[in-house]
DNA sequence: TTGTATGCGTTATCAT
DNA sequence: ATGATAACGCATACAA
């Protein structure tokens, strides 16, 4: 095991020199910094980080805590990373499926010190039970949470949900249908964002049953083959995500119907998808979130850390609508 | 910073006693164990891991190396992470998308001993690149590769794939289509196993083109709609996976047509894609293999292991066919 | 059955 | 500009 005493020994100097030469301090003289350096290289020494994070007291990796791996908590996460990586951290990624279990041992691992901190896309125990770990390091989370010592990067749905709203009815769509996704915390937030709007503009409420719990591509498809088979169609779908908005253009298609001809589709998160697909939908700024919980853990941990983002929901208008 | 001595202050006793209390050693006084564990208990203590590892030179953490999560690699991360759970390891997982530089950041993990070992589901980087890292701790792999440093829990899918073509044949089935997937490892074996196939039993051989690079329910769906085109179809199709096998199935089923009453199908994998829609398939040990892969690591690591599996294919069938 | 002393590999303080 | 030395928190060889 070649260590920094190796170094220094090989070197003829103190492992105070070498370990000078590593961490980039100023005064240290030229020649020997070349010469440590070259030793380094030829022995091909690495610092233990294990070492590093005792006497440290930080190891420098960040626990991210989710469910499973979907296409929005891969752009948040990449964007989580590469915020991390850029100021010397490193990610550890955990996917629980659901388990209890399995979030505990993250949790576990903030507790002894191998995390530095964690963020939590998605939880399975109780929030009391994530809160009672908040005293070993910093712990912020995506979902919508108000409590003293867990920050989030959580953005109001509500408003999201309006703009888009807003945005079919100056369109001149006025018999709208919304199919929401699981009875989540975002879900009651578009709901009460429809009521309003449909209270504004004195719409017929009601005049479609909602849809609940529809996520996925297929559940879009499902939503398609309903439209096709009323007789009162609605001229336009605010969808819960644009994979559902995706399954819904396509399955219409399938059938010979078109968007906008048709009806208006709007999707919602601005994904890959509505781009490949040209949907309208609602851009959901997850990269700027994860940037922000990452300068929040910083700024937790002490460290100086960049002012963080003001965040946006914007209107993408494409061809969908 | 509540550490062991501390509690050893506390309690009256040296830090060896606690430490013995800790690690469960034998020969330590019933009751000052006890009186030991109520004062860990009252302080919530929990040894520095960091410590720890410095000590014991490992820090009891695999890097799990990956492309993207999709359902294969879930059930091989899963299976894995309970075996190293259950021998006191953690996973750390890595999801690189690709990039090259996501995976050197858990090579130098390794190197930096942060990392005990690392299983290489997916890479990016040359494998000479990564070869070089054996020296600072055991990589194994799940791909197909021949090495004297990584240790690999391939499978041969020449033999998997053969003994799908040997159940069709016995089934009645002559006139066969074959949907590959990514022009990976596996694909080229899998296109020989058809030739031979071909060969012994006189096959007509390319009286149908071969698919390529089909591997999601999508690509199933576009398969589909081939062979409703055909005059001359195929009497049975064998499917790169389930995922695609699932595509085609139910896309021929929106177009009236049954399985097996009008073609066969044949997925690979046995996921629970395949069970959900009764689609005879390839039991491919995903779970076995992944177990096998801790073992290897656990031996290179010089902890007692287990055996290893023998891993065999195995047809499940169901009623696709 | 228990305690003393040492070392794991670093970084940082304080002299020089 | 450089080096001795003391931590960081733990486990353990050895002594008692």
């Amino acid at each position: 095991m070649t260590n920094i005493q190796e170094i220094a020994r090989l070197a003829g100097v103190s492992t105070t020199t070498v370990s000078r030469v590593i961490n980039q301090h100023p005064y240290v003289n030229e020649a020997k910094r070349k010469e440590i350096l070259k030793i380094i290289e030829r022995l091909d020494y690495v610092p233990n980080s294990n070492a590093k994070s005792l006497k440290e007291g930080m190891t420098r990796i960040i626990g991210v805590l989710t469910g499973t791996y979907t296409t929005l908590s891969t752009s948040f996460i990449q964007a989580f990373n590469t915020s991390a990586n850029k100021h010397g951290f490193n990610v550890m990624l955990f996917i629980t499926n659901g388990d209890r279990q399995q979030e505990l041992i993250a949790l576990e691992m903030l507790r002894s010190k191998q995390l530095d901190a964690l963020i939590c896309l998605f939880r399975t125990n109780e929030w009391k039970v994530i809160e009672s770990y908040t005293k070993y390091g910093p712990i912020v989370t995506w979902q919508r949470l108000v409590s003293d010592t867990i920050p989030s990067v959580f953005m109001d749905h509500y408003k999201g949900y309006t703009l888009g709203l807003e945005y079919l009815y100056a369109k001149g769509y006025r018999r709208i249908a919304n199919v929401f996704s699981s009875k989540g915390l975002n879900t009651p937030e578009r709901v009460r964002s429809y009521h309003d709007f449909a209270d504004k503009y004195q719409l017929k409420a009601n005049s479609f049953p909602d849809f609940h719990d529809k996520l996925t591509i297929y559940d879009g498809e499902e939503v398609a083959r309903w439209w096709i088979g009323q007789n009162d169609r609605p001229d336009a779908i605010a969808c819960s995500n644009d994979n559902v908005a995706a399954g819904l253009l396509t399955e219409l298609r399938r059938a010979g119907f078109s968007a906008p001809g048709d009806v208006g589709i709007l999707g919602f998160d601005n994904t890959e998808l509505a781009h490949l697909l040209d949907l309208t939908t609602i851009h959901y700024p997850a990269n700027k979130q994860a940037e922000n919980a990452f300068y929040i853990i910083l700024d937790m941990l002490g460290q100086p850390a960049p002012e963080v983002h003001t965040l946006e929901f914007e209107l993408i208008e494409r061809k969908s609508t």
